[in-house]
RNA sequence: GGGGGCGUAGCUCAGUCGGUAGAGCAACAGCCUUUUAAGCUGAUGGCCGUGGGUUCGAGUCCCACCGCCCCCA
């Protein structure tokens, strides 16, 4: 079986030789199998259209409609044969009929033969009659079929579709259609992306594009990968996040400004990360935090209006409300309330940690603190909450909060466990950040940068207007609306590793 | 990084105590004019993830590796 495939798939795995069969009868036959032009369809839709007012087994003689789409198993009665056909809209269901009824003469004779030709899976177009079975289902009575492109490998089992979670990834193309609800989370998913974007826009925002290859990694805390420019000779990072171009924007007069995109960290894989994620970062002059949690509460709850109407989704058992106002707790309120001490205790820190069995050898007190949060709090936060009001030591690009020291003026938005947004008062002093720079890159840490970043040092020199700024994880928000606890059920091709033995 | 689970026909899954590899769907040959997981008859289809080991004999037991999923860190 293989020696026979080999000769024409020599890169392929395709073990069934009956489509390959089919097709070269097909060409005898003097029919392309992947013709270059294809009638602009009416769609299910439109025959869904067509019968809204037509009793069950009636049919509108009157009318002629073409659909396209990926044909699915036939049932073949003999002398009738039905057939679903997925489009872009949904589904409808083709019926071949020999004999005639009311002003219709029937399927001709060929499309019965071409039939014999086809496999679950092919792309055809049909045309002919819209109107309901006995039974009431919308239906096309088919006055003419034509192959628009013929599929060599077998589609998944109508049933059950395609389970293994790996060939699902791997093959999405398939699981978009053979799988129930896919499709869903990815039309969801565009909506959510258009629904933020409308907001924004609204709001006087502009949308920019900025560096994705930078020569520093800055903006956040992550390892970035590294690629290598060949005509400058030198190596640029992918960015981890936009921020620092977008606070060069504040300098040049934007005022509000935001740019949804991907960026890029080397860190693990799991239901949580993937290597490449999507995130938007919006930032407002003449604003602080409060202006951007304001915001958050804006698209939470217009993205909850919009598709979540009851208000609440379960989660893990739990009822989860998403509709405004949303509760705000100070993190070091929190920290005492779930920790059990106060964060800048540095010996109550490291005692709470070896009761948790959290290493702390070698971490600077902040780093362990905020660990201990981490464990202690996050997991907690299932209704929407804002974490205002951060440790300064934990907050290298927020501004301190008038009136206490200790504290920087910024906020995390959590829903389900979930960090979904993260947000300042950005720090505008060239002079202090600086400081903070060097201080960072002197912890030689490698998740810190190589060096500071001048550039953006000097652009504040040029005087950056107090500014609120706002990143929001798109993935995460897909997950919520979408109830998928996995950031793979929400990204159409997320990295995976070589799968060798599918590779041979 | 730790623990658990999974990998068998194109797809979905069984496979008992270690003894000739199983079912449903698809595909193939037929029957059937209102089905929608249609039904019925017949005949097909296997590198049991990969590599070692134990054994007279391994899908099954042991070891390593690859991939996916879940939980924890």
């Amino acid at each position: 079986m293989r020696a026979v495939l080999s000769a024409p798939f020599p890169m392929s795995d395709l073990q069934h030789p009956d489509r390959l069969k089919k097709l070269e009868q097909l060409r005898a036959q003097g029919i392309d199998p992947f013709p270059a032009r294809a009638s602009q369809p009416d769609g299910s839709a439109a025959v869904a259209d067509a019968v809204r007012e037509l009793p069950s087994g009636a049919m509108d003689a009157s009318k002629t409609l073409t659909v396209s789409g990926r044909m699915r198993l036939p049932r073949d009665f003999g002398k009738l044969v039905f057939i679903p056909l997925l489009d872009r809209h949904g589904r409808v269901q083709l019926a071949l009929e020999k004999g005639s009824r009311e002003s219709w003469t029937g399927t001709p004779a060929a499309c019965f033969e071409l039939l014999t030709q086809l496999d679950d899976g092919d792309h055809v177009e049909a045309t002919g009659r819209p109107g309901r079975t006995r039974k009431g289902e919308p239906t096309l009575f088919v006055d003419s079929l034509k192959l628009l492109s013929k599929t060599l490998a077998p589609p998944p089992e109508k049933w059950h579709g395609l389970q293994d979670t790996d060939a699902r990834f791997r093959r999405r193309y398939v699981d978009l259609w053979a799988n129930d609800g896919v499709r869903a989370v990815f039309e969801t998913r565009a909506r959510i992306v258009s629904t933020v974007r409308r907001i924004l826009d609204g709001e006087g925002y502009l949308e920019v594009e900025t560096p994705i290859l930078h020569p520093i990694a800055g903006g956040a805390t992550a390892r970035p990968f590294v690629t290598h420019h060949n005509a400058l000779d030198r190596d640029l990072y992918l960015r981890i996040a936009p921020e620092l171009y977008l606070k060069r924007l504040l300098v040049g007069g934007l005022e509000r400004v935001y740019e949804m995109g991907r960026v890029f960290r080397n860190e693990g894989i799991d239901t949580r990360h993937n290597p490449e994620f999507s995130m938007i970062e919006i930032y407002r002059a003449f604003a602080d935090y409060r202006h951007m949690m304001e915001l958050v509460e804006k698209v939470v709850s217009t993205l909850q209006h919009d598709l979540v109407p009851s208000g609440t989704i379960r989660w893990r058992d739990v009822d989860v409300d998403l509709r405004p106002p949303y509760r705000r707790a100070g993190y070091l309120d929190l920290f005492r309330e779930h920790v059990g001490g106060d964060f800048f205790d540095h010996g109550f820190c490291v005692r709470r940690a070896a009761e948790l069995k959290i290493p702390s050898a070698g971490k600077p007190p902040e780093k362990l603190a905020n660990d201990l949060f981490e464990e202690c709090v996050e997991h907690t936060l299932v209704q929407p909450t804002f974490i205002v009001d951060y440790p300064v030591p934990i907050c290298p690009l927020a501004k301190t909060k008038p009136g206490d020291p200790r504290v920087a003026e910024r906020f995390e938005f959590f829903v389900a466990g979930m960090e979904l947004a993260n947000a300042f008062t950005e720090l505008n002093d060239p002079i202090d950040q600086e400081q903070r720079f060097a201080a960072q890159v002197a912890t030689k840490d490698e998740e810190a940068p190589a060096e500071v970043d001048v550039d953006y040092v000097q652009a504040l020199e040029y005087g950056m207007p107090p500014a609120g700024g706002l990143g929001i994880g798109i993935d995460r928000l897909v997950m919520l609306f979408t109830g998928k606890n996995s950031i793979r059920e929400v990204v159409l091709f997320p990295q995976l590793r070589d799968d060798r033995t599918a590779a041979q």
